[in-house]
DNA sequence: CTGTTAGCGCCTTCAG
DNA sequence: CTGAAGGCGCTAACAG
């Protein structure tokens, strides 16, 4: 049988609520029965009942505000499924979770989502946070009162919070550049469509690949990197225009709208070996059917679970989480999903 | 606010005690009423608190006992790690976890702890089954008496259980054959070592392997697949043995004791690019070092977790699991974890 | 067949 | 500064 404050009181001689107030610095306390108090808990290797402490604390009615940094994309819907799940099964311990959209890239609107959270009343945000002064100063604030803020899958140079959570981009864009000389026997040319390097992630994804590829001579040749836009018609043209205007190039590396990105290789004519990031539904089916070779996935999903499970054992455990928590990006093939 | 069986005793004019046997078939009601309360419980949209429950059914003491067929090796070292994991996490619901390691592959050792497991008052099972008669009819007679038993990364023909976790052997095998095309170019020979085809898993891995690579003319051509023994150095001598005998093969699918196969791999005396199952620590020394060229993960430790993860939900929540759950196969390369 | 009540372990008033 | 008591939602033992 697992000690109690109980058994604790007890042998200290004194009531649960000393315990209690003991062991959780609540003050009101003379601090010598305090320290001995927590002696002897130590002694007796108790440990807080998660499931006794969720169901007490069920009245404070804990609420986690989500806040995203766009209204919609393939990729945030799978976030928001992770977190739907999360949050069903964190109902029983009384915790609430509001998801807030937000105009696509609008720090102002960010912000004041932000600061409605606040004032609702929000214990905790996720935040897929824009790199803006307005919302990091918001932020560096926040960190300062202690109020736990989450990333999620989105880095911030340099800007301190409870916690982040994301894929290791550096990483993913080694392992695209290793399947690249996979796929072509380590010759020939590739060109690579990555999104706004305006996001740190993507940037530091460019760089791992960047580097990989250039790390030695040989191998396949990286032609040229492209930024894309995040509007669909123009990635669309920009994709088509970059494969018309280098034939040689049979091996492209792609990541954004799969729609547009697929369209465009299909109509540039010629035969075009791809790997594609992250797993809409148009990737799904282009793997399946073979237009594309592999795709390398981030598990949205499980990033959007483990935000909101990172504050869960904060709140029912005190588990002060890692700084930096990455997920493992993963290789997939038709076989692994046909 | 959710509705508590409280908010329904007020509704049908009951009381709590009656709500409880009514929503938890508990008899000793008469059932107009318990189909009432049913009723209201629906309309009301209720659903039971776990956590609540947990706590309440605490003193129950549930336990769980887990069964392996060997006492150590690699992979079931990972499993039970993750069976640890799980084990912490589910303490403070009051359910101990029990491991009982048996002499390797010793049907009636196995047998005795499944009986010593029940006798000392085991509320469920997870075992990893050997195939054998004498385990076989036991299981049955356990599922007959719906006594939940969990087959833990291990399938078994036509035996029922309450469920099984493992993963998916077949496509486990064809991402292999996958993996050998590309990084053969699709042309060359292979050789594939494979453990022993008696646990059902193992041999459907190897279907795979075949089915996937005999099913067109092009591509790595599957030279022959050897059966391992799981002693070290009669694997090793065969490995060396079956390479030395075939000096034009160049590939090779190996699943087994990884240093047998990596020292037998470097004393053939060839350069031989090799994809490897599973991952304990030689593997991983090897996939950093360049040694091998990929591996195939199967994720043990989820594997461990999930088993009593399972049983868990079902304690605490009654969720009847799925018959058969698959834990996604992983390809890893050097980029993956250097 | 049904109601009452005492827990499960912890937190939180409210008196003292 | 400390103790006592009630409550979180559910289960189970005991009366009736």
């Amino acid at each position: 049988m697992p000690t109690t404050i109980k058994d604790i009181a007890k042998v200290a001689g004194v009531s649960v609520g000393t315990v209690d107030r003991a062991l959780n610095n609540r003050g009101r306390i003379k601090p010598e029965v305090a320290e001995n108090i927590k002696k002897i808990a130590a002694e007796l290797n108790y440990r807080t009942n998660t499931v006794a402490k969720s169901l007490a604390i069920r009245n404070k009615n804990l609420k986690i505000a989500v806040v995203l940094h766009i209204q919609h994309n393939d990729f945030y819907d799978e976030v928001i499924k992770g977190i739907k799940q999360a949050e069903e099964e964190i109902q029983d311990f009384g915790i609430s979770i509001d998801i807030f959209g937000c105009p696509d890239f609008n720090a102002v609107e960010q912000l004041k989502l932000i600061n409605h959270a606040i004032s609702d009343g929000a214990h905790a945000i996720v935040i897929a946070p824009i790199n803006d002064q307005l919302i990091t100063n918001r932020l560096k604030e926040l960190n300062e009162l202690s109020f736990p803020v989450i990333f999620l899958a989105n880095l911030l140079h340099e800007i301190p919070s409870f916690s982040s959570i994301s894929c290791d981009y550096y990483r993913s864009g080694r392992i695209a550049g290793r399947l690249m000389n996979l796929l072509s026997g380590n010759k020939g040319q590739m060109l690579a469509f990555l999104p706004s390097f305006s996001m740190l992630g993507n940037q530091k994804r460019m760089e791992g690949l960047r580097d990989y590829l250039n790390q030695s001579e040989q191998g396949i040749q990286l032609k040229e990197i492209i930024e894309l836009t995040n509007d669909n018609l123009t990635d669309y043209c920009t994709v088509l225009e970059k494969l018309k205007g280098s034939p040689s190039v049979k091996y492209v590396l792609y990541c954004g709208s799969a729609k547009a990105g697929l369209q465009a290789i299909k109509d540039c004519g010629r035969k075009i070996i791809s790997v594609f990031y992250d797993f809409a539904l148009p990737t799904q089916e282009a793997l399946i059917d073979g237009r594309i070779a592999a795709a390398i996935l981030q598990d949205p999903e499980i990033q959007g679970y483990q935000s909101i499970m990172t504050l869960f054992n904060f709140f029912t455990s005190n588990k002060i989480p890692e700084k930096q928590i990455l997920i493992p990006s993963r290789i997939v093939v038709k076989e692994c999903v046909d």
